[in-house]
DNA sequence: AATCTAAAATTGGTTAACCAGATTGGTTTG
DNA sequence: CAAACCAATCTGGTTAACCAATTTTAGATT
């Protein structure tokens, strides 16, 4: 049989296909909530496409919590009712790819609540590891060196500490993202950065001393600069 | 060869061993950021593994923005410095499943932000499609049946309308979840529900008047019943 | 007619062989 | 000597055959 190679985007194409046909599926087969998807198989040769693409929607609808799949035994649908499900297989078609701006606007905000449960949280455990990561940073910096990388440890660790699992996860799928902007635009020079570490040791002590107040107020400080700044460079 | 079945667990650990090994690769193997990792036959050879849980692992980290595949050339390390890829190892090693007190936590913070961007941002459209939503629940819940789902499907219009598309894909992963737990905790009951038809139509007004203040106001109520529910059943 | 049982068919998961584009190293050519 | 070329090799992606657990089914038994 010939074979295609197809690039990301070309991939990423039939991807959405296979899935707006699962919805069409689910609409008009009287597929219900609960139901068995028909085979991998049989979806593949349905749609005209390798098992393997198949798979892979299965996979990320799996992600999102839409679909289920049991080895040996099939693959169901979650129990979340037909409207919802075409609803949110419509939203998650129209996805698009995270831009700079939405992502220092969700960091921004997932941060100002992590370091204010932080604050409330944290064990002597959190602390140790907030300050380990906190004094790498300070060592890079004084050295003269980029510490970027340094800085978003720091700020992982807080959300480790808020003791928020899905926050944590949140945190860790836009750090990269952020990281690799960060660098690309030059964002956190060397003279912020000093700034930057009497600004990082303020949210720490504010967290040790359980002050969630405190806490939040010092990070909205912490982002001011960066706030202003990325809105300056983009847009 | 013996081939062995895996449940989804032990898979989940099989995947967390791969990932494991990657970090000390990269941290004692001296791959640097950039570079291209050693193919994926090698890996899993080399980890005593089948090439698809490589594949796996692989698609895992690069959903987090860690590493990114090249069709025909290769796989690369992202341009994050070892440091920061070491600990977001570590973060993503050490991941639990969410639970619904930190489901619902973030979905209040999550909306509180949509709704205030939404009525800044949403346009004509967004307003149709939040409109049409609105109208659905409201049949529903006059009807007397359950309308989690038409609810839920107004709260992702609102993130539509927010123009944020890292909010709108957080959403949309927190939601299956969040109707699952709703409807096994019998939260939003069916008097609950006549009060969410005023209420979701002070928060449509608000976003239309494009105010953003009242916006978040009305949504702090709407959630207030929510949240104690939440905090009462559970915990 | 209902119930149990064993075999056959079906399932998602796994494996290995294969594909074509990308890379690479050596050779040729200007 | 450097640039252009070419073939051998390596790569992630794709395919198809295969595996074992599960589900279904058909038959035997009570």
């Amino acid at each position: 049989m010939r074979v295609e190679i197809l690039t990301k985007n070309e991939n990423q194409e039939v991807q959405k296909g296979i899935i707006s046909k699962l919805r069409d599926l689910i609409n008009y087969k009287n597929l219900e909530p609960g139901d068995k998807l028909p085979s991998e198989r049989m979806l593949s040769e349905k749609f005209e496409v390798s098992r393997s693409n198949v798979r892979e929607a299965i996979q990320k609808l799996e992600f999102f919590g839409i679909l289920k799949s049991r080895p040996q035994s099939g693959t169901f649908i979650a129990n979340i009712g037909r409207v919802a499900m075409s609803g949110m297989l419509d939203d998650i078609l129209r996805l698009e790819d995270p831009d700079f701006k939405s992502l220092v606007e969700t960091r921004i905000l997932l941060e100002l609540k992590t370091v204010r449960l932080a604050a409330l949280r944290r064990t002597e455990e959190d602390l140790e590891k907030m300050r380990q990561a906190l004094d790498a940073y300070k060592q890079k910096v004084l050295n003269g060196q980029d510490a970027v990388e340094e800085d978003l440890l720091f700020h992982l660790a807080i959300a480790n500490a808020s003791k928020n699992s899905t926050m944590n996860t949140f945190m860790l799928i836009i750090t990269p993202e952020i990281i690799t902007n960060f660098e690309k635009y030059h964002v956190c020079d060397s003279n912020q950065s000093f700034l930057g570490i009497q600004e990082h040791e303020d949210i720490y002590q504010a967290i040790k001393n359980q002050d969630p107040k405190i806490a939040k107020e010092k990070m909205k400080v912490h982002f001011k600069i960066l706030y202003q700044y990325c809105y300056n460079t983009k847009d």
